[in-house]
DNA sequence: CGTTGACAGTTAGACCTCTAACGATTAGGG
DNA sequence: CCCTAATCGTTAGAGGTCTAACTGTCAACG
């Protein structure tokens, strides 16, 4: 999707953030998963041992998409499920080391591509942007971690 | 989805236009419309008998989707498709009125989306962000017109 | 205890988007 | 002219996400 017209400043931020997503995308792509699957996978490297349940609420998807999604990681072996603590109603997931791995992969890629959006700055023009976004955020609602 | 982290300016972007999208959803969504909807009926108010061909580039989506997705639109009734020019090939698509008012009521949603989001900067700032923003999607490929 | 209500996860069915294959129309070169 | 190739749009089928309804588990309270 591209931002009709690019006159205001979040116009802009749309236009940035779509093309780091597309970048992104394309990655997931060549290596079969989805955006959603990648965004969970990624969570539950920085999570292990997370529920259903929490992983629904943080990728603001339904849990039953989350129970589809979760199968489709576990058939491919990046993740698995176990009941813990004598708790059969709820689910523990973890990512396997092939799943890190392939987030690592991902996460690095999109490392590489942040710094190619960046390069027409230098550094105190970063630190000026940072600053600026860092306002902006202060004031929204803060992600959920 | 949140941003994970919220560390690189990159991932505020990410953060910043994540939060602009959810809001954009919330308003279509209340009237029924898909997102991919309200950009290409955006998108006809603009360009008024844009061709299915034009409007799936433009949107960076497939034709079919094009297609089934005007079906709905026609079926609604903001939309028209007609062949034009003697050319019986390539249809033209128009907003109809109703069309156009309900952009012009998602179009001043955003804009109030925008003002809030940028509420904490003032106008030097807001101008000093702008130019950061300019300079990097300078760089980037254009969009589309 | 037993019943009732809340909670975690799965399944069923509808919708939307995609890719691939298909008609139909147009343009261009012998 | 006509044959071929390219272009525009539609249809068919697969895959993913959503909502709603369901099963199974836990907790609380009489």
């Amino acid at each position: 999707m591209d931002a009709p017209k690019l006159t205001t400043s979040l116009e802009l931020v749309r236009w940035i953030g779509w093309a780091q997503m597309r970048a992104g995308e394309d990655w997931v792509r060549e290596r079969e998963l989805s955006h959603a699957q990648s965004f969970v996978l990624g969570y539950l490297v920085q999570k292990p041992g997370a529920s259903q349940r929490d992983i629904a609420e943080v990728s603001r998807t339904s849990a039953a998409s989350v129970s589809s999604l979760l199968q489709g990681l576990e058939r491919r072996e990046l993740v698995e499920r176990r009941s813990e603590d004598g708790n059969e109603r709820t689910k523990r997931v973890y990512a396997t080391v092939a799943g890190a791995e392939l987030i690592a992969g991902f996460e690095a890629a999109m490392a590489a591509v942040d710094e190619t959006i960046l390069a027409p700055l230098d550094e105190s023009e970063r630190a000026a942007l940072h600053a600026l976004l860092t306002k902006i955020t202060g004031q929204l609602a803060q992600p959920t971690r």
